[in-house]
DNA sequence: CCAAAAGTGTTGGTAGTACACCCATGA
DNA sequence: TCATGGGTGTACTACCAACACTTTTGG
């Protein structure tokens, strides 16, 4: 085995958020070092040589932001020589959600900032990033129709209507709220907590709901499948 | 930066086979030097410095077993800090495939043999590979339903027979002649060479088509979604 | 003339789409 | 009482699944 290989190996992550308020965005870390220092950047870095991949990404994604995940998975592996100016490093990228009101954004290691950044209004990111962002957003819409990964996004608890804005806003239709909900409850994947809605401002407050994974679960062994296509 | 970093970066390639009378397989080379020594492996070993991935890829595959390929496509990076019982060696995976009949094997480097062993019966293999396999399998199974991937399987001109033998024995499913026929050739994407099969022992010989990619390519600049869906 | 594979239509069921009005609440 | 968002049913259409006999060829 030839031992005069000299690549490094990197993680990053695209971590989704949303909130019905504000739509879908990315968590972006401003680069306090060399090169792109001062800009807008993926969080992640070099893999430690003990540890898992997804434990690096997790590790990094703490250091630099402050944000701990529960949903991750990986995406693709970016390895052009030159992608980074210094050393030829190749990069594994695994995209997450989280629910952006359960963190305080806390920048740190090799992070001078971090920040959330709506999808539509990203400013222009380091090394291949952006690519590796777009790649992110068209698996998150294509695996979000197949498999019922939106509750990542959401709170534990939440009315119907949120469930009906972060698709229709994923996927950037109008969807038909009598068919999206039948569709939706048919899977029988929701329980109803029995509470209602609070202080909504105006309108009818409806019930609060909760996925149920082991129920989803349940039916995936049959030759049931989630799917989900509007428009 | 650090530059403590001790990984180094391999590549794997799962290349699968096709033939009517043998079904689907999978090429495999018989290792030459330790560790797993003797044993059968996927073809595959570490980047060189100044290469794409997908140039590594090939050029191992070229080199250990003769074969060149067409369709490539990246599957999933391995990083489980001891897969490798040397040095920690990360491994990106690819899938592709080819009409085994276009490729003399010819095993070299660092394989002492190559061979084609059908995917119901492959023996133990080393380092994780037998996890990559599965899941190339996998997704080549849920590729095949969505994209029109199985064409690089069969010769240029084929008989519509097998495609769709093609299609059950990679689903694993007994399917409808018409009802697969006529989903098909909805698609509008063969076209009949005017040629007939010859010499085919018994049976009435059907016509040989061509897969038309850029009718494809047109169609899915519409709304149009290749998707066959059986049993 | 027999065996093997190719070719071909119709029907019933199911799932998807389109569509409009009433209800509960807060201001 | 008005504005806002929640909740609900039906009819039409399109696609999918099931199903069997005839044709062409080689032996």
């Amino acid at each position: 085995m030839p031992t005069n290989q000299n690549i490094k190996v990197s993680v990053d992550a695209v971590v989704f958020g949303y909130s019905t308020t504000n739509g879908l965005s990315v968590l972006l870390i401003q680069r306090k070092i060399a090169p792109y220092i001062n800009e807008w950047a993926l969080p992640g870095g070099l893999v430690l040589n003990e540890e898992s991949l997804e434990d690096a990404v997790k590790r990094e994604l703490h250091e630099e932001t402050g944000v701990s995940i529960n949903y991750l998975e990986q995406l693709y592996s970016f390895g052009t020589p030159n992608r980074d100016p210094r050393n030829r490093v190749i990069s594994i990228s695994y995209y997450g959600m989280v629910r952006p009101d359960s963190f305080e954004l806390m920048a740190d290691t090799d992070a001078k900032d971090a920040q959330w950044f709506h999808i539509n209004d990203l400013p222009s990111l380091a090394f291949d990033h952006s690519e590796i962002v777009q790649l992110a957003l068209k698996r998150l819409k294509a695996k979000i129709t197949y498999e019922p990964i939106g509750f990542e996004l959401l709170d534990e608890k939440f009315p119907f209507s949120d469930l009906e804005k972060l698709y229709a806003s994923v996927l950037n239709v109008a969807l038909d709220r009598r068919n999206f909900r039948k569709k939706i409850m048919q899977f029988g994947i929701l329980c109803n907590q029995g509470e209602k809605q609070q202080h909504t401002g105006a309108g009818r407050p409806g019930p609060l709901y909760k996925f149920n994974p082991s129920k989803y679960k349940a039916l995936k062994e049959g030759d049931f499948h989630f799917d989900i296509k509007f428009a």
